[in-house]
DNA sequence: GATGATATAGATCTTTTGGTCTATAATGTT
DNA sequence: AACATTATAGACCAAAAGATCTATATCATC
């Protein structure tokens, strides 16, 4: 696969300082692999013209005032063009840095960064890799173990402990699974095509099997103990 | 700082294979800034040796029987020798390097890599940064990504309607905290110092506005919507 | 064939919850 | 002064939940 005979990527920029914007053009208009497609100061305008030109990749500045680059990102995968979005900012916020990347940016670079690695951020992000500089890795995990050391602790002091919702059988777990939906005894009777008084038997004997005396205890018990596993929750 | 006259890094190697682990040691011991003081085939013979030297690096390979690789690494974290522990795996499985990074990882290196990179990495996280290969970088966010996914998507869209919770008043929030914790209306009442029927009005409020229609869901509710931010659950 | 675990279900009773309606005091707003 | 909001609280009632005890039927396993 030559690169001679490629077809050029089209890239848009959207950065709200305009001699930042403008020079970006220049390196990559001077790179010659790359077609700037557009460019916009404010992410309104970019949308317009992400719409309008469906780039390959986004260079999205970060630190602008109104609607903000975290705002953007998710507001360009919800048009679902497949853009990819490269986050461009000038600090190395790990916040910033963690929340762009869990809502979806392909990358993240800093504009303090030479061109070459900008070039290379960007060719990465178009081969459907994810690029972010060992700088910002580092960064990155950081606030990424620190925001899960409470959690982790918690875990380390409790994993010899048996998890009681081990003990629950098959049944029991559907019961539960449905108590945690906010359902009344009549409701899971129904769903489960068993009679109420049944359901109750179960519900005591989960209640018993986690050591809860109603209902909230249990959920709440089944939530913060991995009964919806894969759950995440960390504020935007 | 010359690296003549620095005293040697310390490292530990913990693999099941026998083979892999003295040819780690060989590999170690010719690069000559390193020392390697102790080896061992599974964790608890490693957790003895970790509290006896003192290495400022364990290489912990991920993949072993019994207990495993992750469950070392929390362990090892608990003695708090501020050893710093590099993931060592067979295969580039997102999920377990995911959670190895998770819960306090200093690096992630496959066994296939060349050993150059092996010694790149033990470098980088004696210095204390956090060294993971781009390859895998790119795993981790893909899966980071997608685990993500759900909770972006239903941002995007419930970004503009409002949340309910905004609607509670200061004395019905202390309620509903209380609700997320399991308690009675008795309960609640002793807490507060009000009657019992003072809690029933106050929940039948906050059921108003969450319109829900009982305890639990208004708990899920407010679990769901940011009213416990910062929650943070992903199975290890 | 006895044992144990599981899923099913009925009877009974107490406690808790939830719904509705009314009422008062305090506070702030127009 | 009139009005709205909020926190407080009582009465009453119906529905749901929870606790306890007993009893079958199935299935695996020893």
């Amino acid at each position: 696969m030559r690169r001679e005979f490629k077809k050029k990527s089209r890239i848009l920029l959207i950065d709200d300082n305009y001699e930042h914007l403008s020079g970006i053009r220049e390196l990559l208009n001077l790179e010659g692999t790359f077609d700037v497609v557009g460019i916009a100061t404010n992410v309104t305008m970019g949308l317009n013209l992400i719409k309008k030109y469906q780039p390959d990749v986004v260079l999205l500045d970060m630190n602008m005032p109104e609607r903000d680059g975290l705002q953007g990102i998710l507001e360009i995968n919800k048009l679902e063009l497949g853009t990819k979005v490269l986050a461009l900012s000038g600090y190395d916020d790990a916040d910033l840095i963690f929340r762009a990347m869990k809502i979806g940016a392909k990358g993240y670079v800093l504009k303090t960064m030479a061109s070459a690695q900008l070039i290379y951020a960007i060719e990465e992000v178009l081969n459907g890799k994810i690029y972010l500089p060992n700088a910002l890795t580092s960064r990155f995990f950081e606030y990424f173990q620190k925001s899960f050391q409470e959690e982790n602790s918690k875990q380390e002091n409790s994993m010899d402990e048996e998890n009681l919702l081990n003990e629950l059988t098959q049944r029991e777990e559907e019961v539960l699974e449905l108590l945690t939906q906010g359902i009344t005894y009549k409701g899971v009777a129904n769903k489960l095509f068993i009679s109420e008084t049944t359901v109750k038997t179960h519900v005591n004997n989960i209640f018993q099997k986690l050591q809860v005396n109603d209902r909230t205890q249990a959920v709440l018990y089944a939530i913060n103990n991995g009964f919806l596993t894969k759950r995440v929750k960390i504020a935007v």
